[in-house]
DNA sequence: CAATATGATTCCTT
DNA sequence: AAGGAATCATATTG
């Protein structure tokens, strides 16, 4: 019964044509595919196909020799039914015998058909196994949305969907992604370094001149530091994002002659926020502010059996900031 | 071709 | 159910 049900949802019992390409395009749209992928689905219809019409010309071949035998045996009785008496039920026996023996047959058929297309599926349709890399722009904006987020880099439902909308992924390839990414990041910091002051200075770039803007517009404004729309600006209890963001701005200078200054005083503006919100700040306040391999240390998510920091083979990660000549 | 990066899945905990 | 950890299978890189 079952079988029969698989096979028919898997288009090989079904009607002829249609059944196999609805059931490939439903299992490309469950396994959230773009649209690139019509190689592999054609790929797929063809040997699908292949399997239906096996499928088919066996379960022919048995239909038609179950009825030979039947005939055969019902022959041989009528012969037999002119030297001794054979009841009508007899005979209904003998074929009731033979056909339970020969849909048992058909059974086994409609089984090693079922494996096949699993296997079929599992092969092409299992996206595990044709992965495909995200396309640049998408792994920027998720990494934009992880480090700038990174004191608590869980993207609401609702921010996920956005950003699956923006890089035209599914809401279930942004969470895998965040989770990976989290994990990853959270197993080896060091690797991760450049890559995170590369981020937190792109988006910082974009706060600063924001603030600058507005510091420049009205100056005795206590500026409540432009988080863009993110969860609550006081949560941290690390505001390792707030860290960041400060280290690069110090760090890297950014090149920007007038802006450099503006973001100079910023800097100050936002060290007196983190002060005023972080109460335990003291410790890592002042000083400890600009030194990056701090920076590691202060991790609030990421507090499982605490990940031997920096070790890099190459160089020396924590320096990653000092652009040496000019 | 080995090493590494990366997206997806599975198992397990909370 | 959501997230962490381990793992798988492929992509990319050197």
């Amino acid at each position: 019964m079952r079988l029969d049900n698989m096979l028919l949802a898997e288009g090989v019992s079904g009607p002829e044509k249609g059944g196999g390409s609805a059931a490939a395009a439903a299992a490309a749209a469950a396994s959230g595919g773009s649209s690139d992928n019509s190689i592999e689905h054609s790929d797929y219809r063809a040997k699908l196909t292949q399997i239906r019409q096996i499928y088919h010309t066996e379960l022919e071949k048995y239909e038609q020799a179950c009825n030979e035998f039947t005939t055969h045996v019902m022959n041989l009785l009528r012969e037999q039914s002119r030297t001794r008496p054979i009841s009508p039920k007899e005979i209904e026996r003998m074929v009731g015998i033979i056909h339970r023996k020969f849909s048992s047959i058909q059974m086994q058929l409609k089984q090693s058909t079922c494996e096949a297309v699993m296997i079929l599926r599992s092969r092409f349709l299992d996206a595990r196994r044709k992965r495909r890399n995200f396309s640049k722009q998408a792994t920027e904006i998720l990494n934009e949305y992880f480090y700038s987020h990174l004191s608590n880099p869980y993207p609401s439902e609702e921010a996920k969907e956005e950003l699956a909308k923006k890089c035209s992924i599914t809401v279930s390839q942004v969470s895998n992604w965040f989770g990976n990414k989290r994990i990853r990041y959270k197993k080896n910091i060091g690797k991760f370094q450049e890559e995170a002051n590369l981020y937190a200075a792109k988006t910082a770039v974009t706060a600063a001149h924001a603030v600058a803007a507005a510091v420049q517009n009205n100056q005795t404004n206590s500026p409540t530091t432009p988080n863009s729309g993110s969860s609550g600006s006081f949560n941290l209890p690390n505001s390792g994002d707030m860290f960041m963001n400060m280290q690069s701005l110090n760090g890297d200078s950014y090149q920007g002659s007038q802006v450099g200054a503006n973001v100079q005083s910023q800097v100050d503006t936002l060290r007196h926020v983190i002060n005023q919100t972080g109460g335990y700040s003291d410790g890592l306040g002042g000083n400890a502010l600009y030194s990056p391999h701090n920076l590691n240390a202060n991790g609030g998510w990421q507090d499982a059996t605490t990940p031997s920091s920096v070790t890099s083979p190459t160089e020396g990660p924590g320096s990653v900031h000092s652009d040496t000549s000019n």
